[in-house]
DNA sequence: CAGGATCCTCCCGGATACTG
DNA sequence: CAGTATCCGGGAGGATCCTG
């Protein structure tokens, strides 16, 4: 049998992106994919969450737990550092006593939540649709 | 109810949590925080990369295989059936020997993968500055 | 109050073998 | 070829305790 594989389109495979021809460019990208920076950055379970948080307005680490509401300290502590270290978040601290730890969205942080509203908003027009979808499906094999 | 905004307030917890704080629920006829519904259809590792490869032309089950290369046929599965339960991709079983099986998006699926797009192109644009961040970041503490 | 350290649990997801 | 069933290890993440 020689069906050894030959892949032919690895664009957007991890690393190992031999360049080579793309037909339709689209949502698979140069060198690292761009679906895969984009869900590694977002596809955690509680970046969007916290940033979503600090859209409107700047939050303490506690009330920001709070505003979330299911998620852990130690949870929010690392999402906030990871979201710190990629620029989305700025990280003030208080020499107060007790201490006061405020955050806030960068510009850059601000400039994602734009594209991700397109998101929201498909969502929103949507949900009606990928209801009847699942109908659909439950009638036809779940039952 | 027009299109709304991220949330302002706590209307984005998961329900099933008793409210103690804010006051007012704002949006959301009912439970569904729009950003949740989000990551839970595009949260996972695998959907988006699957709608992704799908985008350019119809595909068999083994082929979508290699060519996302680091999924293993369960996972595979999983997703395809989750997105098909949605309504993202239709399967198409052709009843021959060997059998064959077609996925291809639909017309709900393409039309996801508009969105995404804005996103695709906001981690184009702005990867040079989250790693910038990184940068100044590891500069002022990693070290 | 902010968050690190520790422990521990659960389940995601890969590998493999099997079926139609 | 197109999956399903089973096993199982590692990591995500919650709970708790502890510091500054």
């Amino acid at each position: 049998m020689p069906s050894h594989d030959l892949p032919q389109d690895v664009s957007f495979q991890r690393q190992g992106h031999t360049e080579l021809t793309a037909p339709p460019p689209l949502l698979t990208g140069e060198g690292g994919c761009p679906i895969r920076d984009v869900l590694d950055r977002i596809g955690d379970q509680w970046s969007l969450l916290v940033l979503a948080a600090l859209e409107p307005e700047t939050l303490r680490f506690n009330t920001l737990l709070r505003r979330i509401g299911d998620v852990s300290k130690q949870m929010l502590s690392r999402t906030l550092r990871r979201l710190e270290e990629d620029g989305f978040v700025h990280r003030t601290v208080y020499p107060e006593v007790p201490p006061r730890v405020e955050y806030r969205l960068t510009e850059l942080g601000r400039s994602f939540l734009e594209p991700m509203r397109g998101l929201v908003r498909w969502a929103d027009r949507h949900q009606a649709a990928v209801e009847a979808a699942r109908a659909a499906y439950r009638a036809r094999i779940g039952e």
